[in-house]
RNA sequence: GCCGCGUUCGUCUAAGGGCUAGGACACCACCCUUUCACGGUGGUGAUACGGGUUCGAAUCCCGUACGCGGUACCA
């Protein structure tokens, strides 16, 4: 019987949640469904100096905004808890002395600054990044090249020192990718990766070995950037005897900048005018003052759409269809159909796949939000009824959710300023003179709807000698402010006739 | 430098040896609309390069170029 399928998204609490994490989260959390199996999140925090505060709360309220929750968590906790590497520190170090019995590891006492002088020493234009391996293991001070008095004296005396796993001199390790198929490396390439740091944490390769061993997980999904030192991975996985029991690894593309190339990153955002982060982040920086990183969320993207246009970067169904639900791509999603090549970021697209979803949305389901975007732009609304009809009306020239305050906003704020230069040119003594006749019209209508008050309208300026299509522009800059906005009448019908009124007498004075 | 991974319109991508290389975003034109948007129709636009294999290559193989990733007691 097939195990089951177990995930783990593993992210570093240490600021906000970039675009691709949630990708690889989406990417989990469609394969645990899609199996019937468990999405595990789980807390990376090994590197203590790098602690931000706030950042794992983050971690969770981006999930949820996402609907994308994990079966266990730190938060939600579950039968492998905890769930917080930092937690599970005295867990780890039992494993690299057991690769150091094995002759699978070695302790090294050596310095920061020792390190960068070997590195120093070792620098050669041909080879400008000298690695800690098989080639300068025995030049350095560690249990390899010191005797076993020396080592046990060292250790005794409390030096510090990290626990290094020993890579082969000449073997091939291969696996395959599920994505990419067979990858192989050479181990005399690779250096001795600190497994145990020397304040008793491991590294992130001794952790994601020994947690996903001890979590059952059966599938690793994660950023192409690992795939160099999966090697090392694997080569734990055997030597602490656990092969049998390895995951598949699936090592997923980049999401790269829009203009040329490279991983994106949250400071191309700041450059190009686009969010990074699933939602908003404020960093505390080093002087004490905060930076705020804008996000998806907070940019008026609906989270159905972002995760969407996410599902698509990198992915497609081989057909045409571009619009899929959370459900849809449960039941769609497949490994085989992920690419290999990295792709692009391109805001334009993700925009378009918004607007797609805000037009489908149906109404009632964005209420509360533009009921409370527009009450960041002091507008409250209190007829319930009146904003339906707002949205139904506005929102196919919505892509952001944000839009809604210029696009609906008129509906329940006189407007602060009109383009009345867009009037000016053309505008004359008669047709001053038809817009009072306009006021009075509307005064005396009782029929307050669109189609009755647009027939009037159309009479009166017929009776007057004047184009309608020479009036109408000027009746919506006084009742929208712009050129822009659903039929005219349909906002007049809206805002009722007090309101009406008040901005047609207001803008005749501007002229 | 070394190692690994990649490469189809500007961008996201389809086509897994066989029709004029298909779709979407963006852009342009026209239609609809007395605004904007939505919608509709059409258009510009791509297999990095060089060798093979084959009747036939975007597709398989080799090389080159370019790009990216890694080369930390960060993840």
């Amino acid at each position: 019987m097939a195990k089951k399928v177990r995930v783990r998204f593993a992210p570093s609490p240490t600021g906000g949640l970039h675009l691709g994490g949630v990708r690889t989260v989406l990417y989990n959390y469609l394969f645990a469904r899609q199996h019937g199996g468990d999405f595990v999140l789980r807390i990376e925090d090994t590197d203590q100096s790098r602690y931000v505060p706030g950042a794992e709360e983050y971690i969770y309220e981006c999930l949820k905004w996402c609907g994308l929750q994990p079966d266990e968590s730190p938060q939600v906790g579950g039968p492998f808890a905890p769930y917080r590497q930092s937690e599970r520190k005295s867990l780890y170090r039992q494993y690299a002395e057991f690769l150091v019995q094995e002759g699978k590891a070695y302790y090294a006492f050596d310095r920061p600054e020792e390190l960068d002088s070997m590195r120093e020493r070792f620098k050669t234009a041909e080879n400008p990044s000298p690695q800690y391996d098989h080639k300068v293991r025995q030049e350095m001070r560690n249990s390899c090249a010191l005797t076993f008095e020396e080592t046990e004296r060292l250790i005794a005396d409390g030096v510090p020192h990290v626990i290094r796993i020993r890579m082969p001199e000449n073997e091939t390790v291969s696996f395959t990718d599920m994505i990419r198929g067979e990858v192989s490396f050479h181990t005399g390439l690779v250096d001795d990766k600190v497994l145990l740091k020397a304040d008793g944490m491991p590294t992130y390769h001794l952790a994601v070995v020994v947690d996903d061993y001890l979590m059952k997980i059966t599938h690793a999904f994660r950023g192409e950037e690992w795939l160099p030192s999966a090697p090392v991975h694997i080569l734990l996985w055997k030597y602490l005897g656990w092969e049998a029991d390895m995951p598949q690894w699936a090592h997923l593309p980049l999401i790269l900048k829009p203009d040329g190339n490279g991983k994106l990153s949250k400071r191309d955002g700041d450059r190009l005018g686009f969010p990074v982060f699933a939602m908003n982040w404020t960093a505390k920086k080093e002087d004490g003052t905060t930076e705020l990183t804008k996000g998806f969320r907070e940019l008026g993207f609906l989270p159905e759409a972002f995760i969407n246009m996410l599902a698509m970067l990198g992915w497609n169904d081989g057909t045409d269809q571009e619009l899929f639900t959370l459900d849809e791509l449960v039941q769609k999603f497949s490994i085989d159909r992920v690419h290999k090549g990295g792709a692009k970021f391109d805001f334009e697209k993700a925009k378009w796949f918004n607007h797609e979803w805000i037009k489908k949305a149906d109404t009632a389901s964005l209420k509360a939000d533009v009921r409370r975007i527009l009450a960041d732009h002091d507008m409250s609304i209190i007829d319930d009824e009146q904003l339906g009809k707002v949205i139904t009306l506005v929102k196919e020239r919505c892509a952001l959710m944000t839009d809604f305050v210029e696009q609906a906003g008129f509906f329940f704020q006189t407007p602060q300023k009109w383009d009345v230069d867009a009037i000016k040119p053309k505008w004359n003594e008669a047709k001053q003179a038809f817009f009072g006749d306009v006021i009075n019209y509307l005064q005396q209508q009782t029929n307050w709807n669109g189609a009755d008050l647009e027939h009037g309208f159309k009479e009166l300026a017929a009776a007057k000698q004047i184009k309608a299509g020479e009036v109408l522009m000027p009746l919506r800059i006084m009742l929208v402010g712009g050129k822009f906005g659903p039929g005219v009448f349909d906002i007049a019908a809206i805002i009722g006739k007090e309101e009406t009124i008040v901005r047609v007498k207001k803008v005749l004075e501007l002229l």
